[in-house]
DNA sequence: GATGAATGAGGATTCATTCAT
DNA sequence: AATGAATGAATCCTCATTCAT
């Protein structure tokens, strides 16, 4: 009785993922029930399960959806720099990410958010792909802590604390708000490469 | 089977407000029943209401006291730079942040990934601490702009990526891992201050 | 173990509605639970919750219900005596009442018990359609005060009395007892028209 | 530590009867808790147990003070009219049961809408009180049937008829309303002696 | 006599999921 | 593919009651 287009089917699924990410973003995973999402859906309750197969199932999807692409589209950001220096490949990768992060901001912070809610073969494998992208970083910093472009103690810890400050602005970013993207680019990179110790003449001469 | 002490009372209820924090720090406000809770204490289902009044009311009391001693703590550390430069009273504020978040992790974890539990009242009370606790450094930033001594273009944004890289340790850093909090601590300082770009010689004919 | 019909859906719902109104009347609206209700159904308990939204809804439902009958139903009884004094409408109207009464005693021992259990709003709906129905004895007493062929010095506190008392048999009538209904109907008509007092030749002498 | 005048045992005892006649009036036996109790009489919860042996007891107290009562005056009431007609005997029983109900409408109430709260045992005791006032009236109206001072045909329908009507009066009697208790009696024993048809000339020739 | 703390049982309601239609 | 009905387990919280202090 009810007729739908062909691929109603993948057009209904598709619905489930966007509200499940757009639920899972304002609530948190446990505080979203199935009946919120077939409300959002527009379907009915059952319904859902013609698409997915678990709650865990559509974050497990949703969550590496995301990393798949987020690995996907940084390895092509990087190639553009590739026989270029470390400090140049470490520009390429933050533009790449805050660029990434600023337009994908709702993923970001569930899978920021949300690993917990995983149960732990869905978590290793989410893990691993957010290590291997960890890693891109840390492999940059190590080459410029070797060439001496880049100032490093720890490229580990160098990379958390990078990953840290450019995902936070997530959680404030506001595409209507008075900054653009690039502004705020810019700013992170600045700060990232420069610090914010302005080296002002008599400053130098104490420490010399 | 009833078990009485002086003070069981107060006992009691740290116990529950411990057990509280550890378990939604691992699990998530959502996802932590009453039932664990008072598992967790070793005490009956409904004890815990003799302690609380509701769930909800033992994550604020657990977020607002967090909030409460961070500001508290604050006001001295800055204290002792009182008279100095805007650039000194950064490195008081990094190295009390840093030193407070690393000690207190859950507490930390908790009120960044718990916020959107809180019923709108409760949440504004919070957020109000938060922007309080902000606000400082937003003040240090502005003061290091106008005198000089901090190259700051936006004081917001850059507090914003300060913080969220400050509060990134907590996420990683582990008291019985290969690094101390000092350690942690100086390159976290050194990071913000200084940039990561070498100033090499050659780079800066170059760039000349 | 699962059961299911053409249309299963609307007689779970009025055996819900069936049963509900068994315990009430046999518990009371508070000392009713519903695990209580779902056994007395034969049904899960969660299952009830696909019929009925609250246990609070299902009083209205079935208060509303019964005052929208009585209505309904009272309207074409009055409507024979159209014409008629007011006398022969009073008549009328306790015959209806009387009938309806002692036939749906449950419902009508139900809505007398248990306004108290109705929150404030739901009250009001239910209290608005008991006076409507209390007001249609009134007029008929105002009537008959008019025309004087009843003697009412008051038609509001009459109206409250006859009620009271006609409402009251459904707390005793017992459909296997000894007297009929039609019995029942006789004495209660003769004892409001008539009244107990007898009209014995020396006392009406006296009187005069 | 807590001191009290000799006799605060006593005093608290009573307010606890007085409250719970009052709670149970406003929201019925179920619905009250012994925390709202505790709360109305202003002590702690655990405290209402030095003074009641448990929630039923305190209804069953409550109910067989009543009855008790109630019996107890109505026999000097009635035996002023001890040698007098039936007639005049039903009008002692009216009086007094008016005066009585209007006067203690909450216990009134009460005892009309909890029965189904008590334990087989405790009903049973308390409706053997019942059955003897009722049986008062009984006797009463059988006695007026034996001398022909009264219409009868069933005493014990009759007396159920006149109990209804007249206890309904606690529903909507309001000590600050336009009615005083004398007017409000007077138009009951008016309806209940003379009825409400009124005896017009042309009736009354039809009639002959 | 008063009470704070404890408790097992039970309160209404929602949970994710299944399945016949 | 869609769904209404069903369900056992779990949700938060309140219940009347007890008892050591």
């Amino acid at each position: 009785m009810v007729k739908r287009a062909a691929n109603s089917g993948e057009r209904t699924a598709d619905a489930i993922r966007r509200a499940g990410l757009k639920l899972i973003y304002q609530k948190g995973y446990a505080a979203v029930s199935m009946r919120d999402l077939a409300q959002e859906v527009g379907i009915g309750l059952s319904s859902i399960y013609n698409h997915i197969s678990t709650k865990q199932a559509l974050l497990v999807e949703l969550l590496l959806e995301h990393m798949n692409s987020l690995l996907a589209e940084l390895r092509p950001a990087l190639a553009e720099s590739d026989g270029l220096s470390a400090r140049d490949r470490l520009l390429a990768f933050l533009l790449f990410h805050l660029r990434y992060h600023l337009t994908r901001r709702v993923e970001v912070f569930v899978i920021n958010s949300e690993l917990r809610s995983l149960e732990p073969d869905n978590l290793a494998e989410v893990v691993a792909l957010r290590r291997a992208y960890e890693d891109e970083l840390v492999a940059i910093l190590q080459a410029g802590k070797a060439d001496g472009s880049l100032i490093v103690e720890d490229p580990q810890v160098t990379a958390f604390a990078l990953i840290s400050m450019l995902t936070g602005v997530c959680n404030w970013y506001n595409p209507d708000g008075r900054l653009s993207q690039n502004a705020i680019i810019k700013m992170h990179v600045d700060l990232i490469f420069s610090g914010l110790s302005a080296p002002l003449p008599e400053r130098q001469l104490k420490a010399g």
